[in-house]
DNA sequence: CGTACCGCTGAGCATATTGCCCAGCCGGAA
DNA sequence: TTCCGGCTGGGCAATATGCTCAGCGGTACG
C-alpha cells in the first residue's frame, strides 16, 4: 500500500511511455528486469494499478462538450437513480457527495444543444427532484496521477 | 474521427483486456493483424486513443479520501490560480465551468482531517474568493467510455 | 466503361521481448 | 547464528513485434 521510491519512478515511467516494455524500464531504472517485474506484480495485486486500458478522449469521438450535473434525490431513491444513470452512455461518472445536492456525475454530449437531450435523459426519471448543471469551458489540469505518485514516494522515503 | 463498428470493437476489447497483444486482437476480431495495427494508429494519431497509461487508484496510494471543490475567482486572476493549483499534487483535476462557481476541481486526501490541510493549501491563494467542498462518498460509477463508445459505434453504423 | 486508389488479407522475415527458470548475494529479523 | 525475503545476472524456449510484399475487392472519378 505505501510505495517507495523505486515503485514511484516505476510508475511515472509507465505514465510518461506508457508503451515501454519491462525490459526497457530495467534498463532506464538500472534494476534487474525481475526487479521492475516483481514490483509491477505487487503494485497490481495491490490494486494500485487498477489496469491499463485506453485513454479514449470523448472529444475526438464526437462528444466535445463535458458537464457537470448536482442531483438531489428523493430520499430512498437513490439505488434506482444509480441504476437508471448507469443506463446513460453519457454518463461518464457518478458520485454520491455530501452536501446539498447528492449526488455529482459528469456527462458529456455531441453538442451545447445535444446536452439539453442528455440532460432531460439524465433528470427524466422520477427519482431526481432538481439538477443543475455546469457546462465545463477549459480544462486547465486534465486527470493526473504523477503530482501524486510522485508526493507519495517522496512521503514514504522521508518516513 | 467517427469510428466504425471494428473500431468500437477493438476499442471496447483493449478496455477490458488491456494487456492484448495486437495479435490476439486480431485473433479474436477475425480480422489481419496488419488491420488491427492500421486501426490502432489511426485511432492514436486521431487523438481518440491518447494513450495507454496505467490507471493508478489513489486509494490505494493511501488518499483514499475524494471530494469536489467548487472555487470562485477574482476577476483576472484566472490564470494565477491555475498555475497555483497545477502545483498541488492533491488536485487531481481542474476544470473552468459555467454557472456560479468559476471552477470545478478533483481533490484526494490521506484522511478527512487530512482534507482539511488541502482545501488549505488549495484556498490559500489571493485570487479564490471562495471554495465550497463536498465530499465523496461512493462512486457507483467510476470513470467509463465503453457505454460512450458503444454508442458511438452504434451512431455511426446507422447512419 | 475503364482506371486509379484505398483498405483488407495472408504471408514471410529478422529482431526484440516475454515468461520462466536458476544460483548467488545481501541485509534485516528472529 | 540462522533464516528469509528481495535483488541480481544469467540463460532458455516461445511468442510478439515491426516491417515488407503481392493480391484482391470495392468505390470514386475521369
Amino acid at each position: 500500500m505505501a510505495i517507495d521510491h523505486l515503485d514511484g519512478r516505476i510508475l511515472v515511467l509507465l505514465a510518461r511511455e506508457p508503451r515501454i516494455g519491462v525490459l526497457e524500464m530495467s534498463r532506464r531504472l538500472g534494476v534487474a528486469r525481475g526487479t521492475v517485474q516483481a514490483r509491477l506484480d505487487r503494485l497490481q495485486s495491490n490494486g494500485v494499478i487498477q489496469g491499463f486500458g485506453p485513454q479514449v478522449d470523448p472529444a475526438a469521438l464526437g462528444y466535445p462538450v463535458t458537464a457537470f450535473a448536482t442531483l438531489q434525490i428523493r430520499q430512498g431513491q437513490g439505488p434506482d437513480v444509480r441504476a437508471h444513470l448507469a443506463g446513460v452512455p453519457e454518463v461518464l461518472e457518478l458520485h454520491t457527495t455530501t452536501g446539498t445536492g447528492d449526488m455529482q456525475c459528469r456527462l458529456v454530449a455531441r453538442s451545447n444543444a445535444d446536452l439539453q437531450r442528455v440532460i432531460d435523459r439524465v433528470v427524466g426519471f422520477d427519482g431526481i427532484v432538481r439538477a443543475s448543471t455546469a457546462i465545463v469551458m477549459e480544462n486547465p489540469v486534465p486527470l493526473r496521477i504523477i503530482p501524486l505518485v510522485e508526493q507519495a514516494a517522496a512521503d514514504s522515503d522521508g518516513v
